[in-house]
DNA sequence: TTGACATAGTTAGTCAACTAACTATAATGT
DNA sequence: ACATTATAGTTAGTTGACTAACTATGTCAA
């Protein structure tokens, strides 16, 4: 997501200010420092779940396999949810089955619709990466008291009503 | 980075921490939606840079060349900068080398090394690229005053320091 | 001074995302 | 009823990251 290891300081920012005004320096730096942080700790929960031979995309259709009460879902709405298109569901349930974590089951109501079922195999493997993962994120944020997330939710709920002003 | 669209509910997350008592419902709700927004960012930024023809990736580099007093740089030190390998800059500096907006000068005291100099063009097209950037990044950040953004830092400051207690 | 190691950059091959196009099936409107 | 359109899933090919290995050059210590 962001690369960038050397953000910059406030005095490089300041230069780039003098060139082009608009540049809005507390808001550059939160910018920055909120990307930087997402990444690391994207990267640090796929370091997580790489020891347990998961990726998060292969991870998160087994999470969403197991909110279903049935434990199954379609690849359609798997995609959807993950936010993925359905050309990668496909390459995800692929290596999921072959891993023999999910099964396909094909449909009887629609045949060009094929029902994705979790295994035991995956609860199993849900069973063993799920309480690492939330150990470890637990530990992560302790930092921060039930007033400050409360606070941290709702700064990022204005900037997420900013991001359309960014895209116009 | 996070590709998820359906983050959990309370409902869900509280099924969840029925089976992983190890499960902090607000650390894991803060963690998902601090990494949405810095995802939905960070594709904001690649939108708004793809109508200048430019990457993410790319587009660092013509910043990280254009802080040095001789927008001048090496690849490796680019690299370590733009948080990259040297192969991927290899890549980028191909790119960049084709449209013009850098070029590799071969320097004489080390021939091992290259070094990658910004040219008008490329300075020309930063000056098109960033009064648009730093006006969208401004509106996206209106909605938080001084205090809020300061707010903002010191928590990411405090989740930063808590990635390591999540690698271990 | 020369053999071993270190450094700079590139190349080759892999991976997981993407888009676009395809097959098969279902739904719909005239 | 059947041609058109929509939907479900897959396949093929592209992209930009990555690692590992390679070439060339520089450094250093026995």
């Amino acid at each position: 997501m962001l690369q960038l290891r050397d953000l910059p300081t406030t005095e490089v920012l300041t230069k780039f200010a003098e060139r082009y005004p608009d540049a809005d320096i507390t808001a550059v730096s939160s910018f920055l420092h909120l990307l930087r942080v997402a990444t690391d700790l994207s990267t640090a929960l796929d370091t997580c779940l790489s020891k347990y031979g998961l990726l998060q995309g292969r991870w998160w259709v087994l999470i969403l396999l197991m909110r279903e009460e049935s434990r199954t879902s379609t690849p359609s709405a798997l995609a959807d949810k993950a936010g993925v298109t359905r050309a990668t569901m496909t390459g995800l349930i692929d290596g999921l089955e072959q891993s023999g974590l999910v099964v396909r089951v094909y449909a009887k109501d629609d045949r060009r619709s094929v029902l994705i079922s979790l295994t035991d195999a995956g609860q199993a493997k849900l069973d063993v990466v799920m309480p690492d993962y939330y150990r470890r994120l637990r530990q992560c944020m302790q930092a921060l008291d039930e007033e400050k997330r409360s606070q941290l939710q709702q700064m990022l709920g204005l900037i997420n009503s900013g991001i359309s002003a960014f895209i116009e």
